[in-house]
Parts: C-alpha cells; sequence; structure tokens
DNA sequence: CGTGTTTGACCTGCGC
DNA sequence: GCGCAGGTCAAACACG
C-alpha cells in the first residue's frame, strides 16, 4: 500500500460534503472504510459501499487466500506476547514457533470520523503497543491492542493526511469479549443487531451471511451527528480514555448491549441503523471482505 | 505498584 | 538480491 492516505483521499472529501455515513474501500479480505461526516441524511450510505480489492488498509497482501473463514477466532492463549494477533504470528515466526506462516489478516474495518482525538473511545480498552511514522502522512500512526489477553483485535490510528481533522482508525480482527467500558451517551453501539450489507450492485456474488463484523463503539466528535433512520441523534464529544475512565468513576455502568459477534441474521444495513434504534450500525454481517473464499 | 505510553530496534513482505 | 516501508517487540519511562 504505497498510500493509504491517498485511498482515502476521496474519503475525507465524502465525508465533509456528503452527510452521514459511507463506506469506501475495503478490501476483497475484508477490509473497508466508513467515513463519517455531518450532515447526514442517510446514515449508511451503504449503495456506496465498495470493497476495494486494492485493499487500502492492508498490506498489500500476501495470499489473501487463506483468510476464508470469518473471524479467526481467537487463539485462546493467556497473555503470551506472541500468541494473539495475526501478525504477532510474524513475530512468532521470527521466533520460531510459526514460522513460515503468513501473517493471517483479520477482517478490517476503517472509519473516518472528524474529530481533534486521535484515539477515539469505542468502549473497549486498548494499549499502544507502537506508532510509526507513515510515508504517505505526515503524521504518525498509532497502533492499538486490545487489553484483553484473549482478543486478539487491533486497532490503528491515524490522520489523514489530505484533511488532518479527519481521524482514520482501522479496526483489526474481533473482539471477543464484550465491551469493558460503556461510556454514557458518548458511544454509538454497534454490535447489538445483525445487518447484513447490501451490496447490490456492487459485487455479484452475494455475501455469505456467516461474514461478521468486528463489533464497535463510537464515540463521535463534537458536531457529529448520528442519523438513525430519519433522524439526526446528537451525540456527545469523543472521549478519551482518561476522560471514560473518569466518566466512569462518577456513574453506574450502562448495560452493554453489544456482543462481538452477533450470529447472521438477515436484517439489512438499513433496518441494522433504522430500525429499533439500534446501534448505529448494528452489528454488521456480511463484510464483503469477509466473505469465504 | 499496576497500567499504559514512548521509542528504538528488529523482522517481514513487497516492489524494483 | 536489495532496499524500503509497515508492523511489532520489549525495555524504559511516566503517571495515578
Amino acid at each position: 500500500m504505497d498510500d493509504e492516505a491517498a485511498n482515502f483521499g476521496s474519503g475525507p472529501d465524502n465525508v465533509v460534503g456528503e452527510p452521514g455515513w459511507t463506506f469506501v474501500g475495503g478490501g476483497d479480505e475484508g477490509s473497508g472504510l466508513f467515513s463519517y461526516g455531518f450532515p447526514a441524511p442517510s446514515p449508511f450510505d451503504l449503495a456506496d459501499l465498495a470493497w476495494d480489492r486494492s485493499q487500502p488498509f492492508a498490506r498489500s497482501g500476501s495470499s489473501s487466500s487463506e483468510e476464508t473463514e470469518p473471524p479467526p477466532e481467537p487463539e485462546e492463549k493467556p497473555s503470551e506476547r506472541s500468541s494473539a494477533t495475526a501478525s504477532s504470528a510474524l513475530a512468532a515466526a521470527n521466533k520460531g514457533t510459526k514460522k513460515g506462516q503468513k501473517r493471517s489478516r483479520q477482517p478490517r474495518v476503517a472509519f473516518m470520523t472528524k474529530s481533534e482525538i486521535d484515539h477515539l473511545e469505542d468502549g473497549y480498552r486498548w494499549r499502544k503497543y507502537g506508532q510509526k511514522a507513515v510515508k504517505s502522512s505526515p503524521f504518525p500512526r498509532s497502533y492499538y491492542r486490545c487489553t484483553n489477553s484473549k482478543c486478539t483485535v487491533k486497532k490503528r490510528v491515524e490522520r489523514s493526511s489530505d484533511d488532518p481533522a479527519t481521524v482514520i482508525t482501522t479496526y483489526e480482527g474481533q473482539h471477543c469479549h464484550h465491551t469493558v467500558s460503556f461510556p454514557r451517551g458518548g458511544s454509538v453501539t454497534v454490535g447489538s443487531a445483525a445487518a447484513h450489507i447490501s451490496l447490490a450492485g456492487q459485487f455479484t456474488t452475494p455475501m455469505p451471511p456467516q461474514l461478521y463484523f468486528p463489533s464497535l463503539h463510537f464515540s463521535l466528535p463534537n458536531r457529529a451527528m448520528v442519523s438513525s433512520g430519519s433522524h439526526l441523534l446528537p451525540l456527545r464529544p469523543a472521549l478519551t480514555n482518561q476522560q471514560l475512565r473518569q466518566q466512569q468513576q462518577q456513574m453506574p455502568a450502562e448495560p452493554s448491549l453489544e456482543l462481538t459477534s452477533s450470529p447472521p441474521t438477515t436484517t439489512t444495513a438499513a433496518a441494522a441503523n433504522g430500525s429499533g434504534g439500534e446501534g448505529l450500525l448494528g452489528d454488521i454481517v456480511g463484510v464483503p471482505g469477509m466473505r469465504n473464499r
């Protein structure tokens, strides 16, 4: 991937110019990009869903072939460093534990948010394990890993080089646990309702129902508003981890709605975001990039 | 003291 | 085969 930012190039434009969430980019192996912009006529312009095989978020890839099954179930290992993540498999390879094993990619979903805060609170606790300057962007990219030792989810956070106000968050993998926090009203739970993303017109092959999306919780930036059905729901500003913790101490935890991966149902994306006032995204099931191959 | 961040080194994959 | 860039490790450090 030469220039992720470049890939996002069209994103930010859409984001800023177009209302609501849009979905762009992505790859056959499970990467995509949700971009969020404010005024939002339609919550998710899933019609614009476009998974790009060029996989902007995935390192050009090594065989995308082995990544057939949905979310590679998290390996139930303790907290060995080299156990959990796909890439740590790499590291493991270094140590000879899994030599030769290619990095298995997990489904990736990228979101673009207009925020001054780099690390948007999403209901999970993350530990930063690296930061790297990327060539395509003047801004460094930060790498986070879910603090749950059994959880393989990783997250990359970077700012768009095109629009520094835009934070690009890329989730990889799937949480195998519930959220550890729930910023009151400040986050959008995405995980309780399963949803299918309709790719009509985008793909010739229907998406297998057993594809999962990582559940995500979002705190949207200040001005952000989430469109639910035909309503715009003002959201609270994104919280930093610290702010979140403070909040948690001050208020009782709310019931967590989400599950890491709901069983596939035949909900449509529209149904997911519109009906029932579920999470913004719902548990998106059947992401193109995650389809079996 | 526990937890999270910082940061330089190291490794791997890919393009040329 | 080589060099580059991305991604991760792990020790040191900071903070509550």
